[in-house]
DNA sequence: AGAATAATAGACCGATCGTCTAGTTGCAAG
DNA sequence: CTTGCAACTAGACGATCGGTCTATTATTCT
């Protein structure tokens, strides 16, 4: 091919310091300059691997959900230990310990969805793809356990999977406001009593 | 006194605009410039009324959670039309109609936490106040509809308002990212759900 | 060896950012 | 009518923004 790349893989390089300075500040106010300085990498490469800054967002997003899912989503998957509420509880129960672990940490859908809804339309697009998938993985695991008898049968599962992704979203917003774990306790304990059997059919 | 002022109250005229424009772009994007001359105030003119952006953002925020307060609180209150349970649902209820009616519209704690929580350390607190009241209306409209026994006793108060709260937060942070009432008909659905009676005591 | 090309390098562009200071304005007291 | 002074404003300031451009470097293929 051609000159070797400053890294293995820089473009990734790139993406990866995007998501770890992200945390600390809004899209607008990354700057190309600072994400580069810290990347090691310099300016003239980033408009080579990406065609504008917007383009970046994306990339970074898409990698973001795509990375997601391979961590977390095998826990949520049939056939993963436990029945279909164990399964939720577990994975509801890591989004808590992510927050409790480190600070600074927070799912980028959290961070960017408010401030890039409006800025940019792909990477909206990008966002909503991302979290729908979530949304669509917490309602089939819903759908298993209820015929593995884990959950109780009267939850329509496509809006309980939406409350539940918006209730922890919303807890993990007010994590960042709050700086407190308060939000997220109560979204577990609630969370937990939901997925319990009520007798109720 | 002195020169007449070129609004009765330039202040809280650049702090309604300010109030406008934010729903469509971030704090860090909105600049000054734009502000002042939508606005219809000279640029010279903001370091008078204001020490900083810092310092506007603050005022911003706790301008609209006042405001907030009066418009929306009154609905919540003990007193108010119907039982503790018809007034949590009333004040949900019209929180999915302004999403329904307008679309840009939405709550500024959902456009600007995310964002104003690591940017700056006054405007975070400004935000946490306003979100924590709203928290604990909630609470009290939950207790005073357990004393009236339209909601169950075995709920929990404040864990429950932190729930409802953060439901309805994330829901109206999905409808941005999707541009679909569906996240928040899903949160009415859970609201009633929850606020039913369910023989379990 | 030489052509082609992928990648790096960073100076540079106009625009815009938040901020600040020097200045003007208009009313009130003398 | 003047003067004093606070209220207000105009516009410049340096920094930084996203983005472009040309040049150079290192590699592979012919």
């Amino acid at each position: 091919m051609a000159r070797p790349s400053l890294y293995p893989d820089t473009r990734e390089h790139i993406l990866a310091t995007g998501e770890e300075l992200i945390h600390g500040r809004s899209f607008t106010a990354l700057g190309l300059t600072e994400l580069l300085s810290e990347a090691g990498v310099p300016k003239g490469s980033f408009y080579h691997y990406f065609k504008s800054k917007e383009d970046f967002g994306v990339a970074m997003l898409t990698r973001y959900f795509s990375g997601y899912r391979e961590r977390v989503g095998g826990l949520l998957t049939d056939g993963s230990v436990g029945n279909g509420r164990e399964r939720l509880l577990a994975y509801f129960q890591q989004w808590l310990d992510n927050h409790a672990r480190c600070e600074a940490q927070s799912c980028l859908a959290v961070k960017l969805a408010a401030e890039v809804s409006d800025l940019s339309e792909p990477m909206r697009v990008a966002l909503d793809e991302g979290m729908l998938a979530i949304v669509q993985r917490l309602a089939a695991c819903l759908r298993e356990g209820q015929t593995d008898g884990s959950i109780k049968p009267s939850l329509p599962p496509d809006d309980t999977a939406y409350a539940l992704y918006s209730l922890w979203l919303g807890a993990a917003l007010m994590y960042k406001t709050q700086h407190s774990l308060q939000p997220l306790q109560a979204a577990m304990i609630h969370t937990q009593g939901l997925l319990l059997p009520c007798s109720a059919a």
